[in-house]
DNA sequence: GCTATTTGGTTCCTAGTAGTAACCAAACAT
DNA sequence: ATGTTTGGTTACTACTAGGAACCAAATAGC
């Protein structure tokens, strides 16, 4: 468990990533930060998401008090997900480092770019 | 490749998460960004690292312009990486995150509690 | 009445990769 | 001549992320 080290790190970004750093959070979060949004709505939006992935990722979400679900009463139960203040909060946070992908995406995209020509021909 | 599509999804902030959502990048950013360091300097403050991963993530971290790798012509040769000015930046925007990481740590552990708590008494 | 579709999942299984352990090679020290 | 430091690479494995398939209830369609 080289992950659990790092934590006694005392590093509370990393708690922040293991909960975010994976593929679907980030977009769940986006899409909520719209406004609330049910079930297979945001599995035909989040194009490419798993029935199964849109379900482990909205649970840990909710677990860390960052989305809340409300089942509505109605003839095909409905489930209705939206953000809470502290999930609305982290879209901010996540506002930011997207602003520095955006001002930075293409001077990284040139950085790989000139890194791995450099590696392909060792001439 | 699901996080392939994600992509098309034209979410810059999933890039930047691909490159540093994983357990070490943040780790040694925030060690370099103290100052320049030595592989195996970085090894040893970095604890439980191995010296694998600790290459890996090197490699990406300078593929992606976000550090610099530098040979010095000594006996056994050391190789100093350091933060570029694009690391540097990334940094700060990591900052962020990590206020809000820290603003909020307290009321995640709470909710994941009672969340937890909710699940383990279904009485 | 019988089938199909929508709702919101859960279970099962596999493929990919993150990460560990072991090996490598040069140079200096002892 | 053996060991230690430098900075890695290679070979292997165990875990888990994620896809495919299944489930169950109710309404809609025919």
């Amino acid at each position: 468990m080289p992950a659990r080290r790092a934590q006694n790190y005392a590093c509370p970004v990393r708690d922040v990533l293991d909960r975010v750093g994976d593929a679907w959070s980030v977009l769940v979060i986006v899409e909520l930060a719209r406004g609330p949004c049910r079930f297979n709505a945001l599995k035909r939006v989040i194009d490419g998401i798993s029935q199964r992935m849109l379900a482990v990722t909205l649970r840990h979400l909710e677990r860390d008090g960052l989305v809340t679900r409300r089942v509505l009463p109605l003839a095909p139960p409905q489930v209705e997900y939206a953000l809470t203040d502290r999930g609305l909060s982290l879209h901010l946070a996540i506002g930011t480092l997207n602003s520095w992908a955006e001002q930075n995406q293409t001077g990284i995209r040139e950085s790989r770019a000139a890194y791995d020509a450099a590696r392909a021909e060792p001439a």
